[in-house]
DNA sequence: CGTGTGCAAGTTTTT
DNA sequence: CTTGCACACG
């Protein structure tokens, strides 16, 4: 007999398929067909009596939900499951439980810069000196606080720590406005909806009931409040189903917290465990790759991947002399494969560790002639004329959200002012209303002159013109911005390349109206329209279809695969990031940042350093990764592009030996450990300097010396030798030379001062 | 009040 | 090399 929702799964998958109640946790190694898992289970409870209402599911993208959906509703048509983003499912429960936490139901969520504006309007108001801080810093304090949890009031200040004193004073404040402008930021979603639960037992027993089934996905990245959010939804009803990799964890630096997932079987009772480790994607030479590399880290649950594909290409390391030959070695050989037909560009990719990088290969490529997109993060709904646009609409339909006033009061101009502003704001924080409602009284508010009464009154007089057409379909309140403030009329009669483009982009925003009002036949209010646009991304419109070359970073990567992947630039400042290089945890979630980068490749993967590398206007040289000494060699092709490099021959494992470290204590100090101050950040330099350079100093000007950078076993890299190994030291100063066991087997002595030897590594 | 220039700083960024 | 922001000027 035949079962479409088993047939074709492994024992493990089906394992998992057939679990109905009771936490279950499913460890989803890298390609090993989770997504299928996950909605085949949907199916089968369905199959087996659960109501689809009583089933939610969670995702952290809205492609992930998207994706998902699409796949539970093909399986199972009537379905009524519900797949959201964590932020759409607070959204929504926000919505209809504003009145709990103080706010109204057409509540505004602020992006990351509306938040930034309130927060600097909160750091006025308390007369905090931002001197040591910038307000990104403190909001990102702000935001861990939130991620975990800590409310206001409940705030301590580390003496250790400067920001954290300054959050201490401006964080309720900041708390105060937001709430004064009927308005949230991204935390608070989950945050307001997480302490809601806490304090309505009623409600959150009412609402475990209605969602007795909770999937998530990705648990590896959940933070303490979406831990606590689906934690207190699984109290009576402990059917709590959670997905995920702890090896492919890669934002703690966002709050992501390990122990979710690592300790999953202590924080439920019966915990049933599934490992799915065979993986469907990769060559088993890309596996073994992978496996290698993750096995350096610690803090993880042991999976042993494997894979029945056949054995493709080894895995191949490139060592280029300079970052220019490496763009352009990279956009000849995808030229040469899509030539000959082998390939087409759609089967590339290309990963970095940061967006900076990108522009080299992008010009390599464009000299190619091959098409390429970049999944960058500067987004559509990032651009000022979406922002002022949309800014208008947010203000119809939440008069007190003052960022929304400050931002569109004035554009287009129309004479009102700096110092305008300033007063009315002023106004509405002592009266403590609005700044809408300042505007209405501004005739009566004496430090305004008679000229910026009247343009303000007009201003006042012009939104509630357009306010009038609140419930009509959202392209005609936008086409109605758009005409009566005169926005367009800005743009129109120009000849200027960016105000076409800006023109161009509000069509878009126009077309994307045009497309909700059709969708949402009976609910198309603005207020939901907002939120749609509050909560999406660019880059979940990433077009998979297109054939073109994918460049993006290690981060966008997750989730992704592709034939025939290279990652770039691995080295050490880069990929360990430089400023990830102070705690093992952060090592090892960088290590994971290239597992992850390794594991979308299908069948060729192709990794890379440069010598040189050009960045940012500056020329550097630059130290191999220390990662590339974790792979397998003999399961890989070593290849010095142009002979400079020679791969590693014997056994480096005990020169990068990593010291035993508190991790809890790395991995909870979320932020804070970054912003002590610190010496002055002369590493990169030092890192990228030869050894000659070490020991007189940079450019010779003051002679330093620093024989202490060198030490016994420590790799280290030079000119003609390669790859080698420091097997003894003497003398002193100037006169400390190195013995060195080179890779070739040669074996040779150096005077420091005067090589050019340098570390191969950091440890 | 709007625009231009100088200067400092620059990981990653699901919502 | 970019990019964003603060400040000065017209």
């Amino acid at each position: 007999m035949t079962d479409y929702l088993f047939d074709g799964l492994t024992a493990p998958q089906r394992e998992a398929v057939a679990h109905i109640d009771g936490p279950l946790l499913v460890l989803a190694g890298p390609g090993s067909g989770k997504t299928r898992v996950v909605t085949h289970r949907i199916a089968n409870m369905l199959r087996n009596g659960v109501y689809s209402s009583q089933i939610v599911a969670l995702t952290f993208t809205n492609k992930a939900a998207e994706e998902m959906r699409s796949r539970v509703e093909r399986l199972n048509p009537d379905s009524t499951v519900w797949v959201s983003t964590f932020h759409r499912f607070c959204a929504r429960l926000l919505r209809a439980y504003s009145n709990l936490v103080g706010l109204e139901p057409n509540y505004t969520i602020y992006d990351t810069s509306d938040s930034i504006q309130i927060l600097k309007r909160s750091l006025q108001k308390e007369e905090i000196s931002t001197s040591h801080a910038t307000p990104e810093k403190i909001a990102k304090a702000i935001s861990w606080a939130k991620n975990n949890m800590i409310l206001p009031e409940r705030y301590e200040a580390n003496s250790a720590n400067a920001i954290s004193s300054i959050v201490r004073d401006v964080y309720p404040e900041y708390q105060r406005q937001l709430r004064a402008a009927n308005a949230v930021d991204f935390d608070d979603m989950l945050m307001l909806v997480a302490q809601m639960l806490q304090e309505n037992p009623e409600l959150r027993a009412a609402l475990d009931e209605r969602f007795r089934y909770i999937l998530v996905d990705e648990y590896q990245d959940t933070n303490l409040v979406q831990y606590l959010l689906v934690r207190s939804l699984s109290q009576q009803y402990p059917n709590l189903g959670v997905t995920g990799d702890p090896d492919q964890s890669i934002y703690g630096w966002r709050g992501a917290n390990l122990n979710n997932i690592l300790g999953f079987e202590k924080d439920f009772e019966h915990v049933k465990v599934v490992r799915l480790e065979q993986n469907f994607r990769s060559t088993p030479n890309i596996l073994t790759v992978a496996d290698h590399l993750i096995e350096h880290n610690k803090r993880r649950k042991k999976k042993s991947l494997f894979t029945e594909r056949p054995a493709g290409q080894p895995v191949r390391l490139l060592t280029y002399t300079n970052s220019h030959e490496e763009s352009h070695a990279i956009a000849t050989r995808i030229a040469t494969q899509v030539a000959q037909g082998k390939r087409r560009p759609r089967d590339f990719a290309i990963f970095y560790r940061v967006n900076a990088l990108s522009r080299s290969y992008e010009e390599a490529l464009r000299q190619q002639g091959i098409p390429y997109m970049i999944v960058s993060g500067v987004e559509f709904y990032q651009r000022k004329e979406i922002k002022d646009v949309l800014a208008y609409a947010m203000l119809i339909n939440n008069p007190r959200d003052d960022v929304a006033f400050t931002r569109v009061v004035n554009t287009p101009t129309r004479g009102i002012g700096k110092s305008t502003i300033l007063k009315l704001q002023v106004h509405a924080l002592d009266h403590g209303i609005s700044m809408m409602d300042a505007a209405r009284e501004a005739g009566m508010i004496d430090s305004l002159n008679k000229r910026a009464a009247v343009a303000v009154a007009k201003f006042v007089a012009l939104f509630d013109r357009i306010s009038l057409k609140i419930n009509e379909p959202v392209e005609d309140i936008l086409g109605a911005v758009l005409t009566e403030t005169g926005y367009r009329a800005q743009y129109e009669n120009s000849d200027d390349e960016e105000d076409v483009s800006r023109l161009e982009n509000i069509d878009e925003l126009l077309s994307s109206a045009r497309e909700f009002d059709y969708q949402h036949p009976e609910d198309g209010t603005l207020e939901r329209y907002l939120e749609d646009k509050a909560l999406v991304n660019e880059t979940d419109q990433f077009d998979t279809e297109l054939d073109r070359v994918t460049m993006m970073t290690l981060h966008a990567a997750k989730g992704l695969e592709f034939p025939w992947v290279f990652m770039v630039a691995i080295e050490e400042g880069l990929l360990p990031h430089e400023r990830s290089k102070d705690s093992d945890a952060q090592l090892e979630e960088e290590r994971r940042l290239m597992f992850v980068g390794i594991t979308r490749a299908q069948e060729e993967l192709e990794l890379s350093t440069a010598n040189q590398r050009d960045f940012r206007g500056r020329r550097m040289m630059t130290v191999p990764s220390k990662f590339l000494f974790e792979l397998p060699r003999e399961e890989m092709d070593f290849q010095a592009a142009l002979g400079r490099y020679t791969p590693p021959t014997q056994d480096w494992e005990d020169v990068h030996e990593i010291p035993e470290d508190d991790f809890d204590q790395t991995c909870e100090s979320g932020d804070f450990s970054e912003d002590v101050p610190s010496v002055p950040d002369s590493l990169p330099s030092k890192m990228l300097m030869t050894a000659a350079d070490m020991v007189k100093g940079p450019g010779s000007a003051r002679p330093k010396l620093n024989p202490d950078k060198f030490h016994q076993s420590m790799a280290v890299l030079h000119p003609t030798y390669g790859l080698g190994k420091i097997v003894s030291m003497s003398g002193e100063g100037a006169k400390r030379t190195a013995t060195v066991q080179f890779v070739t087997g040669e074996q040779k002595k150096f005077v420091l001062a005067f090589s050019e030897l340098r570390p191969a590594s950091t440890s």
